[in-house]
DNA sequence: GTGGGGG
């Protein structure tokens, strides 16, 4: 039985008929082609068949943007002091819960549900895909920790004390134990550590650092907050990420999670007014989620103040210290007012963390923990992944055959969401264009697009209505889109990593999915990275794609991860690693793949202001 | 070289 569109879909795929020749002799041989004019067939019924959009309208019927005065009732919990001494990091069930009353509590009762229509109605018989997250799907991967006095995982949220009201928003979410990466990465961080996590694309890593920064605001460990101007929001956590769309499903994410908690959740991100966001920023902020460039903006307007962060969380880490930007993290991390490591706490998630970003990364982290969750730093062996050899000039006519196979198969009556990746904004325009041409309802989301556009796009993709989404990598990372069955590489991108969290996008929350690549002789660099990430989730490598990967020159280079240590799942701790470890930094204080737990990490922060005294300048940034 | 991210 099918589990998902996708299956179907696969099953569809199976007998579709590839039909490209190619005069490379490495490249398989295939049947004639046939020109897209010939096969092409009319296709208008089809849009209609898809989906309504899903109910977006709260249960309170209070419209879902918020517009008003509804904060209009000013905080007063703009407190006077320091860090508070940082203290108490480890104390898990002492204090009480700070009730956070002020003009935010007043109002508790109009805040917007974001849980809407969901919240409290109880469906007696769920479909199985919005069931939630199939756990199955995640017993026995594989966990590797490093780093000192590591807490011991956990295995059910009733084990932590995150609070009722978070508890409560738990069970609105339907999350009903956590996810391998929950079950770390929460003990660590409420712990007080810092922490780097490498954890599969959709195994829940933003719930992983929202719980623990909500539950640490909601104990109000952190005495009081500098407030000396008026104008100037003092968030106490900063969540970035690097598009405006992963920044906007966090805040939404975190907002359920922070539901009737007292603590305000806040998104800044450019291409929209910046109006509102300075309005929401008046009217008080707990946690800040944002994109680099806007939160310099508001930096550099000293409309944001980052004196009073307790919490840094980088989502897509690794994707936010590499070359493009680096210069701007740093300048939020270590140029402005930021306490330093060591001082607050700092986590950074990805699915993947190549080892010179992870050495990078050590600057804005004091003796943090290293947590690798599942293999690969991917894909699980949930997405089937195919790799097929196609030219340039038939990769259209070839997705117009997928296109055909899958809207002949689409289970429910609507088509299954499909998720095309090309490499430039002009091309992702092209392709879209010639879709619609050819009666496939596709949109397209790329950095050239306003943000209206942009969103706009998702939503529609998102609800079916165009059921076929064209993106650049802008698309490629963190965005959770439920019922994508199938991702295609129409280009491959040129890094391993990317192919991961671009696949990542399909086969989330424990269902399966399928991820079709577009290969050629543009591609050969991918070849033994492609050919070794599908070997070690259980891929099937098709032949000739092996004999790519078998020659020398092809793919042995930088693309290759884990220094080529192969076949080790989740990526390991760089400090481990010798070859990165001879600049005589101390970094690692010793390794505990065990879990040997030695008890409370005794009042705090290691000392020092980072591991910062290991390499020399050499290595900090092309930038500086 | 592409892409992303502030006007």
């Amino acid at each position: 039985m099918p589990t998902s569109w996708a299956d179907s879909v696969a099953a569809a795929e199976n007998t579709a008929a590839g039909s490209y020749g190619s005069s490379n002799s490495l490249a398989p041989n295939r049947p004639t082609y046939v020109p897209p004019h010939l096969r092409n067939r009319p296709s208008s019924s089809e849009a209609a068949a898809a989906p309504a959009p899903a109910p977006v309208a709260a249960n309170t019927g209070v419209p879902a943007v918020s517009g008003g005065n509804r904060w209009a009732a000013p905080r007063n919990d703009f407190r006077s002091g320091g860090y508070g001494g940082g203290g108490g990091g480890g104390g898990r069930g002492g204090g009480g819960w700070n009730n956070r009353s002020g003009g935010w509590d007043r109002g508790r009762d109009r805040e917007v549900n974001p849980f809407g229509n969901d919240d409290g109605a109880e469906q007696q018989f769920v479909d199985q895909e919005n069931s939630g997250i199939n756990f199955d799907a995640y017993e026995d991967i594989p966990v590797e920790t490093s780093g000192d006095n590591v807490p011991p995982p956990v295995n059910t949220f009733a084990e932590i004390d995150l609070g009722e009201a978070l508890n409560l928003n738990i069970r609105r979410c339907k999350y009903v134990k956590p996810t391998p990466v929950q079950r770390h990465a929460i003990p660590i961080s409420l712990g007080g550590r810092d922490l780097m996590a490498c954890a599969q694309t959709g195994s829940g890593k933003t719930a992983a650092f929202c719980f623990p920064i909500i539950s640490g605001i909601m104990r109000g460990q952190f005495g009081q907050r500098a407030q000396r101007m008026p104008r100037t929001a003092c968030p106490l956590a900063l969540i970035l990420s690097p598009t405006r769309e992963l920044s906007c499903q966090i805040h939404e994410e975190a907002r359920k999670f922070a539901y009737q908690t007292g603590v305000k959740v806040v998104v800044a991100y450019g291409g929209a007014p910046i109006n509102q966001q300075l309005r929401e920023l008046e009217r008080g902020v707990d946690i800040l989620v944002a994109t680099p460039g806007r939160l310099v903006d508001l930096l550099e307007r000293a409309r944001v103040s980052l004196q009073s962060i307790q919490y840094l969380a980088l989502d897509e880490a690794d994707r936010m210290l590499d070359m493009g930007f680096e210069p701007q993290i740093r300048k939020i991390v270590q140029q402005m007012d930021m306490p330093p490591p060591g001082v607050r706490q700092t986590m950074l998630f990805s699915a993947t963390f190549p080892k010179e970003i992870q050495r990078l990364a050590s600057d804005f982290l004091a003796n943090y923990i290293f947590l690798a969750v599942g293999r690969v730093g991917s894909s699980t062996d949930l997405i089937v992944q195919r790799v097929e050899y196609v030219q340039e000039s038939d990769k259209r006519s070839h997705l117009m055959d997928l296109l055909h196979a899958q809207r002949a198969n689409g289970a429910h009556g609507k088509q299954a969401l499909t998720l095309v990746f090309v490499e430039t904004k002009k091309g992702a325009d092209s392709l879209e264009y010639w879709l619609c041409m050819n009666g496939f309802p596709a949109t397209t989301i790329h950095g050239d697009r306003s943000q209206q556009e942009r969103e706009q796009a998702l939503r529609s993709f998102k609800s079916g209505n165009t059921p076929i989404l064209v993106a650049t990598d802008v698309a490629a990372r963190g965005l959770d889109i439920p019922h994508v069955a199938h991702v295609v590489n129409f280009d491959l991108p040129n890094d391993i990593d990317d192919y991961v969290h671009r696949i990542g996008r399909t086969g989330r929350a424990g269902k399966s999915g399928l991820a079709t690549a577009f290969f050629n002789d543009n591609n050969t660099s991918m070849a033994r990275p492609l050919s070794e990430l599908m070997q070690e989730s259980n891929q099937e490598v098709p032949a000739w794609l092996a004999r790519y990967a078998a020659r020398v020159s092809y793919g042995g280079g930088k693309n290759r991860r884990g220094g080529g240590g192969g076949g080790r799942f989740g990526g390991r701790d760089f400090r481990r690693d010798n070859n990165f470890n001879r600049g005589g930094g101390d970094y690692y204080g010793g390794g505990n793949t065990n879990n040997a737990y030695g008890g409370a990490p005794g009042g705090g922060y290691g000392g020092g202001y980072g591991a910062s005294g290991g390499y020399g300048p050499g290595v900090a940034s092309a930038w500086d």
